[in-house]
DNA sequence: ACCCGTTATGTTATACTATTGCGATACTCT
DNA sequence: AGAGTATCGCAATAGTATAACATAACGGGT
């Protein structure tokens, strides 16, 4: 589904929005991004903990905060019908995305909310919203 | 938030629109959809279980069954980003529920997607959407 | 150089959420 | 009655996430 745009491009552009807005992409967080980027699905805690363990023993509690981290930077969304963690590719703040996810292939495609469409109940103010979407990618649907 | 409008009567019309397809609305079944229509707000499975324990040892399975059954009878959501449950007031068919959750007291307001609105990528085909959108209700925001 | 506040990490243990697998029971259909 | 199906009870375990506390690393002020 995604073309596995390269991934150390994405990690230096999260890198120079760090900078920006001073924020530490230190190695941990750094490394989980990169593994996150090089997936192409969304990618349980534990099996970043796993892939993390060869250079040091992490422990949940590292990989849960660089994922606080990368999502609360826009640099990675959790996708909650998964309870699993994928990159974010347009590092816009956080709270806006729409995630449209292959459940053959599992690959996820990203759009922005237009917020205009959902009409909430009288007097009820939006925060933040979860929209998942699961179905069939094109290119699943062709292959068969 | 909601007017916690009579749960029996609700409880009512779920035996019918079961009665209705041929299906069977069992005891447990029965009792865990009432938890659910009496909470004014999502329940965790855990709590259903321990709700249900004063009459029987209920184990993890019991709710998890009842709960998949609620599910996927269009008489319970899962309120993903929660891992929370709560009742379908309108007992539509599986799928098409759009949920607003008060962050302060926890209401839970449903409304139906109008998938016009939402642009899936070129291909797409959408089986399943997950839609929640967190925020405060208008009470809340009056109350402070 | 020293202290101190802040931020990030390491470490251990534990809490919370959910499923698997198997056996017992009950119901329906023939 | 016997076969088949659906539900439930039960025990064990898998999978997901956080609490609580200790340590390290950096930067600023004195």
């Amino acid at each position: 589904m995604t073309a596995q745009n390269s991934s150390a491009e994405e990690l230096a552009r999260a890198e120079a929005v760090c900078a920006d807005r001073g924020l530490a992409l230190t190695p941990v967080r750094r490394r989980v991004l990169e593994l996150l980027l090089e997936a192409n699905a969304p990618v349980k805690a534990y099996d970043l903990l796993a892939a993390l363990k060869p250079g040091g023993g992490a422990q949940p509690p590292t990989v849960y905060r660089a994922l606080d981290f990368l999502t609360a930077a826009g640099l990675a969304h959790r996708v909650e019908a998964l309870n699993a963690y994928t990159a974010c590719v347009h590092a816009h703040e956080t709270g806006g995305a729409e995630l449209y996810i292959c459940e053959s292939c599992g690959g996820v495609a990203e759009t922005h909310v237009h917020g205009a469409c959902h009409e909430a109940p009288e007097g009820f103010k939006v925060a933040r919203s979860v929209i998942e979407h699961y179905g069939k990618c094109g290119d699943c649907r062709k292959a068969g």
